[in-house]
RNA sequence: GGCCCGGUAGCUCAAUGGAUAGAGCAUCAGUCUUCGGAACUGAGGGUUGGGGGUUCGAUUCCCUCCCGGGUCGCCA
């Protein structure tokens, strides 16, 4: 797509290059810090170097060979040389027209992109494991995934999502273990898995004394491969109790899966796979009869493909996975948004893959997120006994979001009151997995979390509310069919410097939702959205609308405070929060 | 010990090699007979972990050391 801050950059390169003082390629033009007064700016530290001449003077020289060249209806305003630098603004009553044009026009398909059209992506996130409870380990990787699906899916690539379901494995053998010794919990839903949960973790524990009882959970594990029938049945009713109680949770989020392939999915392909890598002799078997691979790079430690009992593993299941992707999907990249922890597992597949020649066509990358700490520091673990769950975590949420709704908007009918609620709650959630970058330990902090100022969610919701309060109030007044097309007269009223720099900054969403995709960081958008929020409080307090100076310039402002709506709105569903109506 | 990731204000975090390193929280001081105060304004607060190097310019790139976390074949 072809933005408004789009065509200005290629203005301000076309004038430039028109002067004929610089080389082509020496042009290289940036955006400045917010503290320079400047929209874009062109240092001429390295063209002064070729051409011969000290920066400040070839700046002057540029600004004064551009400032007449600047054709009358271009988005360029002003032009100035300080020190080195060569300073471009925006033209103001350009600017506004145009942003407020394309906003309006595009509503809920503004900031997005065709750079993607054609090419596909998947994307494998949240994969919890089976007859568990999903706790708050699993939620960075639901979150972050879905929001790099919609970012994505913005930029116009054809994304498929995956969980990649920890449904197979040794892990399996200890809970049918643990089945046959303590029986099937009569119970359903939730339950049931906090029941198997507590026999798997017993069984854990008593196996690290016990040879035999592991012995027996590998020996299980191993029938469940083999198609033993009681095995297959239990495996069964856990997968499907785990994905009816997951479903839940993934509802409340606003996650939708186009896939959910689990582990087990790939069974059938995993001996061909151990197989190939024995012929290409990437891997050997050793005397044990482990299948292992070493030296496909020398600073790779060896790892394991098979176990001497001829059951598989993880990473023989991650192997047939990439290799089924490639053939079902034909992706040009694959996303894995997987723990830290789980880096160097992930750098020995990708070379796996290479080897096996999986991977010639097909970019994979691992979006690595940290550890979520417990507000005194504390790693969160079953064992420890401060394991967050994740229905917990949004019931509590939501209950705190309750809190502060009755006490601040009592008036508000108890179904919306609970809708809100529902709406901040959840939002504060995901924000907190989204604000920052995501390699970052994230730190379970109510108080932070849910706080109702600064940098949080719910100001974020809050300045949409706001938003649209303004504009069911002048909508009484204002028809909304003089929007569009909207009367040119209008827009180049919105000089003040605040509404200004509110245009400003919503003209730049396309370029931080490209931004996002580049370094595969939600954050990115959250900035922006933090930073819509804050310019907007600011244009509120100084620029009133309703009671703006002039009908014009009244119908004017109700433009920019309808774009700032849409835009923020376009915003936070990237990341996945919702924007209630009031709140 | 090898490899990976972090170290920026009291705390939590930003900053494609560019101009005076920015926000929120906390602290202190203000605005307001409100288009929604879940707001807005201002102040104080920094040797960007230490030391070298690269260059017109380094929080950013390179080297080295220190601190914290993670990880290193039969779990996932």
């Amino acid at each position: 797509m072809n933005y408004a801050l789009d065509r200005f950059a290629a203005e301000v390169r076309s004038v430039i290059s028109a002067s004929g003082k610089v080389p082509e390629a020496l042009i290289e033009v940036q955006v400045p810090k917010p503290s320079i007064p400047a929209d874009l700016c062109f240092p001429t530290f390295r063209a002064a170097k070729e051409v011969g001449m000290d920066a400040p003077r070839l700046a002057q020289e540029l600004a004064a060979a551009v400032s007449g060249a600047v054709p009358p209806d271009s988005l360029i305003g002003e032009v100035s040389a300080v020190g080195p630098f060569l300073n471009f603004a925006l033209h103001p009553q350009h600017l506004a027209a145009a942003v407020l044009d394309e906003i309006l026009c595009a509503s809920d398909r503004y900031g997005r992109e065709s750079t993607g059209a054609g090419k596909t992506i998947v994307v494998d996130y949240s994969s919890p494991n089976v007859a568990k409870r999903m706790h708050v380990g699993h939620i960075r990787s639901t979150i972050i995934g879905q929001s790099l699906i919609h970012i994505f899916r913005a930029l116009g690539y054809r994304v498929i999502g995956d969980n990649h379901l920890g449904d197979w494995g040794k892990q399996f053998g200890i809970i049918i273990a643990s089945v046959v010794r303590e029986g099937k919990p009569q119970t359903e839903g939730e339950e049931a898995l906090a029941h198997l949960e507590a026999m798997y973790t017993r069984y854990s524990e008593a196996m690290k004394d016990d040879p035999a009882l592991d012995e027996e959970a590998r020996q299980w594990s191993l029938r469940l491969e083999q198609g033993n029938a009681d095995a297959r049945a239990l495996w069964q009713w856990c997968v499907e109790t785990t994905l009816q109680v997951n479903q839940r949770n993934y509802d409340r989020l606003g996650v939708s899966f186009d896939h959910v392939y689990g582990e087990s999915f790939y069974e059938a392909m995993l001996p061909g796979m151990i197989q190939q890598a024995l012929e290409m002799n990437v891997a050997r078997r050793e005397e044990g009869g482990a299948v292992v691979v070493e030296g496909l790079d020398e600073k790779l430690p060896t790892f394991l493909l098979q176990r001497s009992d001829g059951g598989t593993l993880y990473l023989t299941r991650d192997i047939a996975t990439i290799a089924f992707r490639m053939r079902e999907f034909r992706p040009d990249q694959i996303i894995y948004v997987i723990g830290a922890p789980q880096e160097l597992h992930l750098r020995q597949l990708f070379a796996l893959s290479r080897a096996m020649g999986y991977a010639q066509e097909v970019e994979l990358v691992h979006v690595a997120f940290g550890t979520v700490f417990d507000a005194t520091g504390q790693a969160l673990s079953t064992r420890r006994g401060n394991m967050v769950y994740l229905e917990t975590l949004l019931d509590e949420a939501v209950a705190r979001a309750r809190g502060v709704i009755e006490q601040k908007q009592a008036d508000l009918s108890e179904e919306e009151k609970e809708r809100v609620a529902e709406m901040v709650g959840i939002g504060a959630v995901i924000y907190n997995d989204l604000y920052q970058d995501p390699r970052r330990n994230i730190t379970l902090d109510w108080d932070r979390m849910l706080s109702t100022e600064g940098n949080s969610a719910t100001y974020l919701q809050y300045s949409y509310a706001r938003c649209r309060s303004i504009m069911r109030k002048a909508e009484q007044a204002l028809s909304v069919e003089r929007l569009l097309p909207m009367d040119p007269t209008l827009a180049p009223l919105l000089i003040h410097p605040t509404e200004q720099q509110l245009l400003k900054h919503l003209a730049r969403l396309p370029a931080v939702i490209r931004e996002a995709g580049e370094r595969y960081t939600p954050f990115v958008i959250a900035d922006w959205c933090y930073t819509t929020a804050r310019e907007f409080g600011v244009f509120f307090e100084q620029c009133p609308v309703l009671k703006a100076e002039t009908p014009p310039l009244r119908e004017a402002r109700f433009l920019l405070v309808t774009a700032t709506a849409q835009a923020l709105k376009n915003g936070l569903s990237l990341l996945g929060i919702q924007a209630p109506e009031r709140m």
